[in-house]
RNA sequence: GGCGGCAUAGCCAAGUGGUAAGGCAGAGGUCUGCAAAACCUCCAUUCCCCAGUUCGAAUCUGGGUGCCGCCUCCA
């Protein structure tokens, strides 16, 4: 079986092939840190992280890299509005990525070069862009010029000729920059500072890099000069990844990246969720709402959808994905519930539940029945990572295990085999890590009610039931629900409880 | 005007030639004082429309219709 992507580059989806057999470098375009995350971004590094687990998982180490843009007018309007400096907010909304993103479960990058570290790798390019005449100063600026770039336009499939230039209603006509260009998409390197700003010496006068040239150079810098995987948001192919190839190729020759992924647009009521339409909810906005879905139950929404495929965002869908994930849980904790009356012996050990105990190489021989699982979760993740698919096997598997808990819990056990409960357990808890999800324990909660306390509740109610004091016996089974303790009837006037 | 994408059940969503995965929601049954929980069962003769190719099409071709993204803020 062999692994495959679509690549917008070249519109077909193709074999995965790394340069180097067993490493993948990577790099993702991080964000312009000026506010918090919304669910836009949510989506993005959600499901690259996700490629990412994929990629370790079939073996390779991957090499992941995603910049923050920390220079940019927006970080300096803000800073202005905020009576600080672009360095503090950069700093504030950074450490809000992390603390965002972490929740949702997606893995630190391997490293996470800034802008406003490699100017110096920026000037060099910028240089090494104006003495091959594929740039020019003008007024203290840098500009790119496309038309000196033979196949500008190969990413997003546009020719120069076929563009309307100001088409997007965002070119300020009055804007000085348009003069000073040479042809009008042609694009900035360099920026001359304006008074007040921070900036950086340059050969052209004090300025700041623009958009486009931090992520030529820093790829270079921390990658090398071709890597595996470029990957962003469908809404950076162009201008930005248009941009970054003209960069780094005019001066390379050699080709930036082999396989470019995008993903596709959170809608809200079917329009691109962004900052400029304000239709925007933020990771934290979500989360922390009363009734606010699991972190998990996000990452699900997410990767109940194709990565390239837009996906509406109601609440509707995140109340779905949240009893879906209850169902997942629910699964994914078989094992901590049930594992000791199953008579497993490591329940206690530390490693116990954790997927990387329990690996499942990929590209097992799938001879037995476990593998069957495996093998169809990696059918579809192969298919240019068909999340969707994928998600069915571990709801297979999940539903089940949730069954065998229902009936241990009613029944006290099983007649199924207790070691094939534990195959197809663990196989739900790696798989499902492959794609981030994963659930907690919850921790023994001492701050409940004592089991002696419920006892003599449930006494309470076997006596209020005795004399027909319904109303009384409902009561008392609704208040040990408010704290969390479920009672099952039995026949013969047995009741039951168990937490949650 | 140019380039690209999408259209599958009440909702979400896989499926690129062989007879419609999965999730959410819903229905019936067993059980029950009623309920809840649990368990069992059911839930698209059909894939936006029309025409064509084929033994066979959700899947391929042609023509429509609708929606979305990008065309120098953007994940």
């Amino acid at each position: 079986m062999a692994l495959e992507f679509y690549n917008t580059l070249t519109r077909r989806r193709e074999p995965f092939t790394p340069l180097q057999p067993d490493q993948v470098k990577m790099y993702c375009c991080g964000v312009t840190v000026y506010d918090y995350c919304h669910l836009g971004h949510a989506r993005s590094y959600i499901v690259w992280d996700t490629v990412r687990r994929y990629l370790m998982w079939r073996g390779y180490d991957v090499h992941y890299v995603q910049n923050f843009t920390d220079i940019d007018d927006k970080i300096l309007n803000r800073a202005k509005q905020e009576n600080s400096t672009m360095a503090e907010v950069s700093n504030r909304f950074i450490d809000a990525y992390f603390a965002d993103l972490r929740r949702l479960n997606v893995l630190d990058a391997v490293e996470y070069p800034r802008a406003t570290e490699h100017i110096d790798a920026i000037l060099k390019l910028i240089n090494a862009l104006i003495e091959a005449d594929y740039a020019y100063p003008a007024g203290g600026d840098v500009y790119y010029r496309v038309q000196r770039f033979p196949s500008y336009g190969k990413l997003s499939g546009r020719q120069l000729d076929q563009m309307q230039a100001g088409a997007s209603g965002r070119v300020d006509p009055e804007d000085p920059e348009g003069n000073r260009k040479q042809y009008p998409f042609d694009f900035a390197l360099w920026k001359a500072a304006k008074p007040g700003e921070p900036s950086w010496d340059s050969p052209w006068g004090a300025g700041r890099p623009g958009w486009h040239i931090e992520c030529s150079a820093m790829i270079r810098a921390n990658l090398g000069e071709t890597i595996d995987i470029h990957t962003g948001g469908g809404d950076l192919v162009f201008p930005h990844h248009e941009n970054e190839i003209a960069q780094s190729e005019a001066v390379t020759h050699k080709s930036l990246a082999n396989y470019w992924l995008h993903n596709g647009m959170v809608n809200v009521g079917g329009e691109k969720m962004s900052k400029s339409l304000g239709n925007f909810t933020t990771i934290r906005q979500l989360l922390d709402a009363p009734n606010g879905p699991d972190p998990m139950a996000l990452r699900l929404f997410v990767l109940q959808a194709h990565y390239r495929k837009p996906i509406d965002f109601t609440a509707e869908s995140i109340a779905s994905a949240q009893n879906s994930w209850e169902t997942l849980k629910e699964g994914l904790l078989f094992g901590y519930r049930f594992g000791e009356s199953l008579g497993w012996t490591d329940t206690t050990d530390s490693a116990f539940g954790k997927a990387e105990s329990m690996r499942i190489p990929a590209d097992s021989d799938f001879s037995d029945q476990r593998s069957e699982a495996v093998q169809r979760f990696q059918e579809a993740m192969d298919e240019d990572i068909n999340s969707p698919g994928a998600l069915a096997v571990l709801f297979e598997l999940a539903k089940d295990l949730r069954r065998e808990g229902n009936i241990i819990t009613h029944e006290g056990k099983t007649t199924t085999n207790a070691q094939a409960l534990r195959q197809q357990w663990q196989t739900l808890v790696v798989l499902a890590q492959v794609l981030g999800l994963e659930a907690e324990p919850e921790a023994e909660s001492n701050d409940g009610l004592s089991d002696d306390v419920i006892a003599n509740l449930i006494a309470q109610r076997r006596d209020a039931k005795k004399a027909k004091d319904f109303a009384t016996a409902d009561r008392i089974r609704e208040e040990l629900k408010a704290q969390g303790i479920v009672l099952v009837d039995k026949p013969g006037g047995v009741t039951e409880w168990h937490r949650g």
